[in-house]
DNA sequence: GTCTATAGCAGGATAGAC
DNA sequence: GTCTATCCTGCTATAGAC
């Protein structure tokens, strides 16, 4: 195995620049020229190693993307352990925090979400491949952990449809930064992400926090 | 102007085609020439027409997703006239409403989301075009009318993610449509729409609906 | 494993006839 | 306005030297 300065081997080179520029530009707006250029190796390295570009790709989500998504799910994990008591409002917090605090860099986030939005607009085998061998077994366990402390009776689709919100907000405020920036003038700095987190842990909990108002009749 | 069958002329049947192509596999994995197909012309026409495929690409934001936006923004509207009491819980389910059941055909409303998420994940030029023109107008009366039914002295910020909130769970719920039927194994159909529209207002407006719990200490 | 060289093709764009 | 023909660039992928 050929390594160069950073003491990389070329293949984690090149899936280390595939996935950012992926992320960046999404599969067709990259080519392997790019690629090869960006990981300072031959044009016909791809090939070598991952047969093809398709593959390339493939690989960046079985190889990068799922590893830190069970990373993120860890975290959630461990800061739910860490509780005294387990409550939803910890659940959702910890959700949150880990979404946009987490142990993953300002960079790592980033990518995690282009990636995974670009994928969930427009399906490819690398959607069935992370849905199936990471989302679904993470999803299910959020599942069963909110199940235990809301109401009984709730129905599974009402369960669902919670958790969904809950990561349509926490994705949305992650892949849609560039559109909040416009709309309300605020860098993603550390202040407003912990500010965020709180408004995702409030809203997700109480609503606009005004309560249902009765239809006039 | 020459028309087709269909008494379109070749501009507007390239902005139809572009639009449905661009919407399903974004700018880069379509070609000019598939579009000419769909559109049943010519090769050359994108470039007498529209000087080259970026401007095509602007084009439908300007003449096709822009004059949608309005409509729904429209159709809100009138919804909230029609109310003898304006409300928060008014306003949520109007939101909802019109971006899930609202005027759009099923085609049109897949369509538009996957358009604008694109350029929610990706700016190009014609995020800054409807940005400026459309969202961020929109934006700035529903906030308007949302400052009116809360509580005084909601700080500016906490009202502008209050709406962000309720739009990332709307855009999260039909671009994500693929997804959320993998997750929840529900179809989009007319039932699942009703009760996705129901679950958002409630969401919104006393989220998970068990209050925010002390912590203990 | 890595390189160069190149095959083979698809892409956007244009020129010029009609 | 619409067509055909064509230019030229850039792409993926492969063959074969090292």
């Amino acid at each position: 195995m050929a390594r160069n300065d950073q003491n990389h081997t070329t293949q984690e080179r090149l899936l280390n620049e595939a996935e950012i520029l992926f992320a960046e530009k999404g599969y067709h707006a990259v080519s392997v020229r790019e690629i090869t250029k960006a990981a300072d190796c031959n044009l016909a390295a791809v090939n070598y190693h991952f047969g093809n570009k398709q593959n390339l790709y493939l690989e960046v989500f079985r190889s990068r993307w799922a590893p830190r998504a069970r990373r993120l799910q860890e975290h959630v994990k461990n800061s739910l352990a860490a509780q005294s008591h387990f409550s939803a409002a910890a659940m959702v917090k910890a959700i949150a925090q880990a979404f946009l605090e987490g142990p993953l860099s300002e960079d790592e986030q980033l990518r995690h979400y282009q990636l995974i939005t670009r994928e969930m607009a427009h399906p490819t085998e690398a959607f069935e491949l992370v849905a199936k061998d990471v989302m679904r077994p993470a999803f299910r366990e959020l599942a069963d952990g909110l199940r235990s402390v809301m109401p009984e009776g709730m129905s599974e689709e009402r369960l669902m449809l919670n958790i969904l919100s809950i990561f349509g907000m926490v994705l949305y405020f992650n892949f849609a930064r560039v559109a909040v920036t416009h709309m309300i003038g605020c860098q993603y700095d550390q202040a407003f992400k912990a500010r965020l987190v709180e408004h995702i842990t409030d809203f997700s909990l109480t609503g606009l926090g005004i309560g249902k108002e009765e239809e006039p009749r």
